[in-house]
DNA sequence: TGACATTTCAAATGAACATTTTAAAATGGT
DNA sequence: ACCATTTTAAAATGTTCATTTGAAATGTCA
């Protein structure tokens, strides 16, 4: 019959609470693993609900991804308007903090990044449309703001390595969350802290800046072959 | 048409032909998504061999993690035995490039470190045997490296932070290998040819050594001998 | 060979689960 | 209040899958 498309507007409170629900599942316990009984327990709805708001758990799963998306920070609503453009250690500190905001901080639907790290590992369609919409943009701010560390143009194939070099540390502190905190002794439960994300900013930051600057010292100046 | 991998069939056991699919099936779908079903099927071996020689799945999921560990090299047979203490620079290469190795090379059972990365997302009590037995001894050694570059003692804390970025930016090589590929244009079955492994080692080790020499307030010029 | 253990096989069992169906209840417009 | 539409509820259906079963096949050793 004519489902009418119900646009996400108001009124649509168990649909939404599905969502919020499906989201947590999901990232908790993969897609498979997840079960729509415990996604409609947890939104406090039957057990019908999900079929008869979305058709179907994957098209649920799909939805959650959107949603989730819709709820996240852009690119340009994440980064400081006034992203510095003379100084390159400015920006690139501004843009890491940035970032390590977007993958560490407990704001925002937290579970969309976990969901989409099992995406990076079994990719669906909807990886697809993540990189492009948000990866993409990320790293191509990113090497923009490398580019200006040199006075020279690098050959764009170095400033995607360095940009991943920047990038790999932020998501090595986010992904190996787990395994970090039990190195420390802690318990996985607990997260980091606003001190700990503070830290990490100011270490990325600094160990990059050098990495960049050892490298295109060695691009544009022709550094001398160290013997070893 | 009928059976291709016959010829191991007869000379390997069903139960290792069985641990060999497994780890397969496991590191494509998850633990949840595989099926007894595939993972015979790829043995060549009949539905019931699972609980046969397993008892049940989940049992075969920790034998197919002890199997791959088995036959994945030690830290000590990765690294070079003749790795350099004197040339700090050298040590890191030579580790970075054995940590590139066993990330990304396609030899040994490659599911391996496939399986962990799911674990790492959603972790079972594998994980932890994982991280006391193979992570921490790298880290350690890698830290143990790191430290050489400085005359001065650092602060441990500072050692870790810096261990993390080396190993971060290799494992963002691996985990987003996908992103990486499609960000090329490339596809993702294709995976990194032996160049790619070549131009990683390259860029990471310049990158971390420009890092770590900022870090620590010297430049390569500085080389010191230190008297234990 | 013949007894005995081990391994393989096809079919059966039963549980978990997504999805459908049916009907009742709530809601909104007139 | 009345009717049409939307939402909730519980039970039914059918599928997928892990696991069991019992018999057949194969191997072992006297």
């Amino acid at each position: 019959m004519s489902r009418t498309m119900i646009d996400s507007t108001d009124r649509d409170s168990t649909r939404k609470r599905l969502l919020e629900a499906a989201g947590e599942v999901f990232a908790d316990h993969g897609f498979h693993a997840a079960t729509i009984q415990l996604i409609c327990q947890k939104a406090g709805a039957n057990i019908a609900a999900v079929n008869y708001y979305f058709g179907s758990k994957e098209n649920l799963y799909y939805e959650t991804i959107k949603f989730g998306r819709s709820k996240t920070a852009s690119l340009d609503s994440a980064l400081p308007p006034e992203l510095s453009t003379d100084d390159p250690e400015k920006a690139l500190r501004q843009f890491i903090r940035a970032y390590l905001d977007a993958l560490l901080s407990t704001e925002r639907p937290k579970w969309l990044l976990r969901i989409m790290a099992r995406e990076f590992i079994e990719p669906t369609p909807a990886l697809d449309r993540f990189i492009e919409d948000v990866i993409q943009p990320w790293m191509g701010r990113l090497t923009q703001i490398v580019a200006t560390f040199s006075p020279a143009k690098l050959p764009e194939r170095q400033l995607n390595l360095i940009a991943q070099s920047v990038v790999g540390q932020c998501h090595f502190f986010f992904k190996c969350q787990a395994v970090i905190l039990r190195l420390r002794g802690k318990d996985v439960k607990d997260g980091y802290d606003s001190s700990d994300i503070d830290e990490f900013e100011k270490h990325v930051t600094a160990f990059s800046i050098g990495g960049i600057r050892s490298l295109i010292g060695q691009t544009t100046a022709d550094k001398i072959h160290r013997s070893n």
